[in-house]
DNA sequence: CAGGATCCTAATCGATACTG
DNA sequence: CAGTATCGATTAGGATCCTG
């Protein structure tokens, strides 16, 4: 006998989750939004900010991000010539599902914590 | 002259975010674990909801989730044999940080209705 | 129905070196 | 400082076939 496949109890389908999942792959992807969620920072900051990635992978992500329309580049005029990067309208709309995915990871990472 | 890196504005560290996104790995496993947060899903259940998930990469997904505790599998003595996953209570506290997405996906596919 | 086994491709990442 | 170029290792994922 077949066995019926039960009709999903999820409200929406999983094509939006898909959609922004899209957005932010790549491992470093989620850090870098979490960084520049707490104001402009420069290259070299957000390399401070995510100690153990590399300038190829940081600079292949905030271009893929560029091209999203998440993240903002402005080149400052400076001494030597800096650049910075914020997020946009749209990056800002990525920021309250990074800290959900944060009280989670503190949750796991301290479960002794999770009563607060 | 050398330029000042300067302190981060984001309250907690990185390495929450990057707890939880270790077990979030993996394009698929934010889709597994939204499908089942409507309860307990079959194997074939869940892969008619996410349709193009090959049952190698789900297996594999499924295994990885079991083994951090975020899923629990059970085998029905039902005939034929078929087996039930479900989310643990550590599954369960990912599910608000896969709303968040979902609704932040929705906004990204359907901009028109960002105002709801 | 519920998967494991195998083969293969594409993407990602890390390290190193180099440019303006 | 702010990246780009290149290479090599790892891995996720797709397709197909097969079993209990």
């Amino acid at each position: 006998m077949v066995l019926k496949i039960r009709k999903t109890k999820v409200a929406a389908p999983a094509c939006p989750l898909t959609a922004c999942m899209a957005v932010m792959k790549g491992a470093w992807t989620p850090n870098i939004i979490w960084s520049l969620s707490g104001g402009p920072r420069r290259f070299g900051e957000l390399q401070h900010d995510i100690p153990r990635v590399s300038s190829k992978v940081l600079s292949q992500r905030l271009r893929e991000l560029q091209a999203r329309r998440v993240v903002r580049r402005r080149v400052l005029d400076t001494s030597p010539p800096s650049a910075e990067y914020e997020l946009t309208e749209l990056g800002l709309e990525l920021v309250p599902a990074i800290q959900a995915i944060v009280r989670v990871g503190v949750k796991i990472a301290h479960p002794e914590r999770a009563a607060a």
